[in-house]
DNA sequence: CTGCCGGTGTTTACGTCGTATACTAGCACC
DNA sequence: GGTGCTAGTATACGACGTAAACACCGGCAG
């Protein structure tokens, strides 16, 4: 392992990202970068500023294989989609980036030029800027999230029993039916969705979301219908927008 | 600080979940939660397994207060609102809990609850279980991956210098608009954005999603209109579904 | 050649974690 | 009075990030 190269920069940042790639993030430690070139942690410091600097420079540097391709007279939705399906390919190779991008925030060239590909995506929709800016942060929030979800269910699979589900909820065999109908039946469902298809229909239900909701400006009133005689569903779909809230808390 | 009762399981969630509040899931350590009792953090294993389970117990004691209020008669829509908006009441005054949520999967009786809630407000909007389990995963992942955003935020602000945004991406005035011209001139909306409001108008679209690509059982079909003078919106909200896919990665 | 100096890596050490292991003080019960 | 259980303690180990002091080594001015 121990490589006699002369340990500049660039090449610890090679090497913290095969790290990553090969064993997550949380594996990426001073130690470790250091034994990759057979020395102390302490060395990497006259490099690098500390932890915090290198995985920011890992993350930026995963960041260059994201190359979302589309033919370029696709449509917003099918380069939006392009991005989110680009990112997981990437990140889902390097375990724990996406959770950490999701609480640090994207920065940095790449992921500059990221978000100049998403955010452009969006602006063809012809959306105004708010729109295109909350659109983004969904579109990334789906995204990163549900990747460090399949990140930690395929941590969970490698160390302890396989958690059998692609999506949010383990142990749902446990859920008693009578108490909790909805969920007991439901709950088997979740097991038989793979992840990959999880992942799809959300960001299709995103776009398709920001789609209705957005753009929208009021023409056509509904005008000439039987006044009730749609699904709950086509109700809530014209009236989404309003943000009624109804919550208590307690301390 | 140190209380002399008598150290039982119930005592000791009750001030974990105490730490939890006032300084974040990360403060939760072994020894901080044994101090609060005079005690050694090898105490603690008397009556706990290990940190693990005790943070398991945590969540769910916190699963105990998040209560949706809605009217009985309110709808689907309404309803799944309800939900996310009192899981945000909660989760965001234990940092920490949300991004843990969102890595281990709810578990536990509060956990099933909830996700009874949520399940049951999506199955009468009349979809199959397929699309409540997708839908309630679609829910689950922007709420707490939301509360988790604004939860580093917030520490981000207690550390350094105040990050600006409520939105994901923070250092967005060194954009080059020569380079990056949609994220540069989006960019400052972000800034704009609050934090509350980006959580809203997401759930809001999300649940339009849910709602027009969900249910939506082919019947009417588009018949007499105009082929193509339809916004690229429109164009995409009525085909979303089908799942492509175009990416390349490199290793 | 000598002396110094700046850069690079090492050594040692500190404080923080979770937790394994071995112990002890109290108490109930036969 | 012994016996054994139970709750808590003491000590320690092996991670982690990293501060501080030091050692080596090549180049360059005198």
């Amino acid at each position: 392992m121990a490589t006699s190269a002369p340990l500049d920069r660039d090449a610890i940042v090679e090497a913290a990202v095969d790290i990553t790639r090969h064993a997550g993030l949380s594996a990426l430690t001073m130690r470790a970068v250091g034994a990759r070139f057979g020395v102390t942690a302490m060395a990497l410091y006259r490099h690098v500023a500390n932890r915090e600097e290198l995985v920011r420079l890992v993350a930026n540097q995963i960041g260059t294989l994201v190359r979302p391709q589309v033919p370029d007279d696709a449509d917003w939705h099918d380069r939006a989609r392009a991005w989110a399906v680009a990112q997981r390919a990437v990140l889902r190779q390097h375990p724990g980036v996406a959770a950490w991008l999701m609480q640090n925030g994207p920065a940095g060239t790449e992921a500059y030029r990221l978000l100049e590909l998403l955010t452009a995506s969006l602006a063809d929709a012809e959306l105004d800027d708010a729109t295109v800016a909350r659109g983004s942060a969904l579109i990334m929030s789906w995204t990163f999230s549900r990747i460090s979800i399949e990140d930690s269910a395929d941590a969970r699979r490698a160390a302890d029993q396989p958690s059998r589900a692609g999506a949010f909820v383990t142990g749902l065999d446990q859920i008693d039916p009578t108490e909790h109908p909805t969920a007991a039946r439901v709950g088997p469902t979740f097991f038989t969705l793979g992840m990959e298809e999880i992942f799809d229909t959300g960001l299709d239900w995103i776009l398709a979301g920001i789609g209705v909701s957005a753009g929208r400006v009021p023409e056509e009133p509904p005008s000439a219908q039987p006044p009730d005689a749609r699904s709950p569903l086509d109700r809530a779909v014209e009236r989404s927008g309003d943000a009624r809230r109804t919550v208590t808390q307690e301390t």
